[in-house]
DNA sequence: TTGAAAGCGTTACCAT
DNA sequence: ATGGTAACGCTTTCAA
């Protein structure tokens, strides 16, 4: 049944034509008439011809392809950032290939090798939560094939990126907590390797010292910030008579609110809470839960086309460059008093 | 800077040795002698070598690479699919390559191009909403290329596939709402080209029926599911009195019931709710969402063994599998009276 | 245990 | 406007 593949050389012998023509005919090449690219067309159809992009690669060396690796596939934010590439990667005619590193640095490693065998053309990149070295990436200087960050991204190198100023954004959040007359603020944040915890931690401890309210280690909690974590936080921060809980991102901070409400709490009443994404559940959780709107579409879209820009001008982009895109506090009824 | 590619060749020169010694000696095969493989795999690490994946599938014709078009990448049940497919193919030594078709069947289309280009060994598809016909397939039985479809599944194709039995499932959610006392039921669902909502909804008119309930066509609503869907489907529930609802997602059951009760009616209380899927939102809405718990894990997990079987023993797909995974009715505070 | 050489399907240059 | 042909980097017989 599985009868040979067709290939350029078939539809030549089929039209006595020669293989350049069929190729450069297939491509629209403005050299070939007219006529003998619709005939061309036609008897690929008619013959079942399907393009081997292997060949093409392996003779171009170049494979219109860019490599997404994300930590995880489901979390709103991730699903709209992807949207933002494939937007931008569709327009110029490019192909992506996503993989996800499970939050694993040794997956993340793995994936980076797929990609590279995949000659991926670029890579974009936001961090696994424990990477901790950034080696499986130098190879992308040293070849120089394009690489940049994305909302997670590392420290101390200069790799170009695009984020949201997670440091303002923690600031801010905090303050609001302290504003609305939060005394004991908790943070409950993910691990501390990665710039998202680390910098809105940092800006949740800047708002702190700012109001000169008491600051020990206690009030910072580090978590895998899932769901289960959330509910598990719940007894800590009730022994801790924290009046003000600003959870690193929604998903955990729902949980929490609603493990301590289940407990016999009110929210806002007895505790202020603000998570962090504004992911669908932050509107649909009671109280609504305050949060930080984080704009997934765009840092994608933009990320693919600085890739772009990079791979069409052929402009180094290790001139870093690094963008960062604005995130606003949307106030819910979770952190209001009065 | 760019430096010339490091090839299998070079790396023979460097060595005294032949290509195909290198090519061999990096597969580990025993042709090659320990020592040589370790001195192959020490030079190869040190000259920068990459290996150049078209240039071998090119040659053996065959990529080791499943392909994988979901509809949406974020959703908790996508995302759990993705992760038991992952596990499987990893497992066994394949790749993974996935798109979105964003659900409308143009891009299904366009994916499904990609994936043939891309040569992919076998390819696995959940249907977009909006998929009308499926010529876009045949060429998959032609080809003979494994395809197997999973959760949004064809009608009256004999693909093979893996899926719940969606009808029963809805049964079980209609009849327990009519158990807890609902007279007037509405059902909220999607389009009726998919299965899954048009099997769900099947089942929930054959419990209506059976009940002896009156039924009319008002009481079927047909929307996008979407958390906005929820919202404005809200008027519709209330001018209808309906006092069941079974909405065939929780995403916008959720959203739904929280609009409901913010317009003054109790849930329960005047009005029973039920979604699908057992997403994270449905433990963490007020009141906590009856729902029908989905084995997303294992579906993916099934679907990639199921593929893997095939690309293996080389047995023919088509003489069709259909496999069915149970699902199981998750009951919460949503849809208990008393 | 190793090597020689053909071939996978395309592209791009140069020639006609 | 079309054709000839080498080259891309690897695998795989078959031979040594």
């Amino acid at each position: 049944m599985d009868k040979k593949e067709v290939t350029i050389y078939d539809i030549a012998r089929q039209l006595g034509l020669s293989p350049s023509t069929i190729s450069k005919g297939l491509k629209g090449h403005p050299t070939i008439s007219q006529k003998t690219q619709r005939k061309i067309a036609a008897t690929a159809e008619s013959m079942g011809y399907r393009f081997n992009t292997f060949a093409a690669n392996l003779r171009k060396n170049r494979t219109n392809t860019i490599g997404l690796i994300v930590p995880r596939l489901n979390s709103l934010f991730v699903s709209q950032v992807i949207a933002g590439i494939e937007k931008a990667t569709n327009d110029a005619g490019y192909n992506l290939i996503i993989s996800q590193s499970l939050e694993h640095m040794e997956k993340e490693v793995r994936n980076v090798k797929t990609m590279l065998s995949n000659r991926v053309d670029g890579l974009l990149v936001s961090l696994a939560e424990d990477t901790a070295n950034f080696d499986h990436f130098n190879i992308f200087k040293e070849k120089s094939i394009p690489l940049l960050f994305f909302d997670r991204v590392p420290f101390g190198h200069d790799f170009p990126s695009v984020s949201i100023n997670n440091e303002v954004a923690g600031y801010q959040v905090a303050r609001h907590l302290i504003e609305q007359g939060a005394k004991k603020l908790v943070h409950i944040t993910g691990n501390q390797l990665r710039n998202v915890y680390a910098d809105r931690c940092a800006g949740f401890q800047r708002a702190i010292e700012e109001a000169g309210l008491p600051f020990t280690e206690e009030q910072l909690i580090i978590s895998e910030l899932s769901e289960a974590a959330g509910i598990a936080a719940a007894s800590t921060i009730i022994d801790l008579k924290a009046d003000g809980v600003f959870v690193s991102n929604d998903v955990c901070a729902a949980s929490l609110m609603n493990e301590v409400q289940r407990r016999g709490f009110k929210v806002p009443g007895d505790i202020l809470f603000a998570g962090f994404n504004n992911d669908m559940i932050s509107r649909n959780v009671f109280p609504p839960l305050t949060t930080v709107d984080y704009p997934g579409f765009e840092m994608g879209e933009l990320a693919a086309k600085s890739m772009l820009s990079h791979l069409n001008n052929q402009s180094d982009i290790n001139l870093t460059e690094n963008i960062i895109i604005k995130s606003s506090l949307v106030v819910r009824q979770s952190s209001m008093r009065g």
